[in-house]
DNA sequence: GATTACATGATTGTCAACAATTTTCAGAGA
DNA sequence: TCTCTGAAAATTGTTGACAATCATGTAATC
């Protein structure tokens, strides 16, 4: 299933923010390969993930498997059934709305520091990624685009400098496309492509009412790709899910 | 080391905050049995946690030891050398820093939401937390004390009910005692024992501004326990940290 | 006396075999 | 056709042994 996976800044900068001391570089090799598939969505939720097929997969014993696949829980990234074996997890609609209302809060935390904080060098920065992203998207390479997107987020947050707030958002946005997955809309509102651009300009006017705003409501734009309203039943029974496979635009 | 703990309403707690699926219910026990020791304080920082003993003294597999340190490392509550071993964490003045910006952070969209979504039941229930905690102050009972403080703040994100929000805070706390016992302040300044009875009257008259006031400014009370100044070395080193182990009132 | 080289012990990391549990599937019976 | 039974296969959980690495203490050398 997952094998090696493109280089790219996101996967040092997780390294140093959710995966922490490599605990055994194999470890955390099988568990950066499994979040980055996640990450890109090709894992639907409630697949099975068999310790001994990823052991063959990656060249690995099971225990290391065995050890990643524990790591991923904590994440909740998949769940864990005592003697049946761990599924890529199947969010609720509650925890997606847990999980969006956290990221509004989180993301505005570190929208403010980041008026106070970001360096000029910082701003160029994300504005050359804003650029790659909005290429990406012109060129319809939309998983590219949507890891681009998520990147945005994710460098932000590094450039603001708090690791705590860092590796939350982390969290949260890696756990964001199973929440997608499970409970994605029909017909997807148009893309956001400016929100992004318009948020940095705030940041570097210094203006942190409205970079705070114009954060928000972005998130609220990403959740409106979803449906989590409080009759939603858990998540579509299989044949649904696979009907609707390919993806959207961003994060 | 670390044997049975008092059953109490937050082990159950953050069995469902942060502990997740049991996985193995032996790996649960032991990590619980340690994040406990970390929040009482009985762990101190540098210390090194050898997987023959632990297993050894909790009567289990070298197996289970090893997933249970792996789940502490991810909560940065150790730190893991690799082919050395795992340590008690001693978190930096700037890791210190970060957690108390973050706890700012959250601990505000707490309350913000508990204004909105607390029921009289829930606010009761904390009320009652509150008398045993002073109650326990009289009664000189510090590490009690200590512990229901805790409990207040988790005990009130559990009842704002977003469960994204309750683990990230429930993160932050577990590793602020780390950060107490690195950085202590020689002479703590006097207990604010009635912070968290006013935060809960600011709640119940629906004033959300003034909760949040209050929440932000409690938490400054916190972080002026410890020295985080920006010249602060990382830690003093062993020796001087044995003096100091009489623990001061709580979170 | 201080320092380096080396042997010893302790600890972590890896692995494969075994046990326990669950799932699957074939077949009997209603 | 459906359901129940039970054996077989597949999967997870556990254990112990072995290898690799690091810490400790001793002896030799400058």
């Amino acid at each position: 299933m997952g094998e090696a996976e493109q280089a790219g800044s996101t996967q040092e900068g997780a390294a140093r923010r959710a995966g922490k001391a490599p605990s055994t570089e194999e470890t955390q090799r099988v568990f950066e390969s499994l979040r980055n598939a996640v990450l890109d969505q090709r894992l639907p939720p409630g697949l099975q993930l068999k310790e001994q097929a990823l052991a063959d997969a990656f060249g690995v014993n099971r225990a290391v498997v065995r050890q990643a696949l524990a790591r991923l829980e904590i994440y909740r990234l998949v769940t864990h059934a005592p003697n049946r074996g761990v599924f890529v997890a199947h969010p609720s609609a509650a925890e997606g709305r847990d999980l969006f209302t956290a990221r509004r809060y989180i993301e505005a935390a570190i929208v403010e520091l980041a008026v106070e904080r970001l360096k000029d060098a910082d701003i160029a920065r994300l504005r050359a990624l804003v650029r790659q992203e909005r290429q990406a998207y012109e060129a319809q390479d939309v998983r590219k685009a949507l890891r681009l997107s998520v990147d945005f987020h994710l460098q932000l947050a590094d450039a603001v400098g708090n690791t705590v707030l860092a590796s939350f958002l982390d969290e949260i946005v890696t756990r964001m496309p199973l929440v997608v997955l499970a409970h994605r809309r029909e017909s997807p509102p148009a893309c956001m492509l400016d929100d992004h651009e318009q948020i940095l300009d705030a940041i570097a006017a210094g203006d942190a009412g409205r970079a705070r705003a114009l954060m928000i409501e972005h998130v609220g734009h990403l959740e409106g790709r979803v449906s989590l309203d409080r009759g939603t039943q858990q998540g579509d029974s299989g044949i649904a899910r696979l009907l609707g496979l390919e993806e959207g635009c961003g994060s």
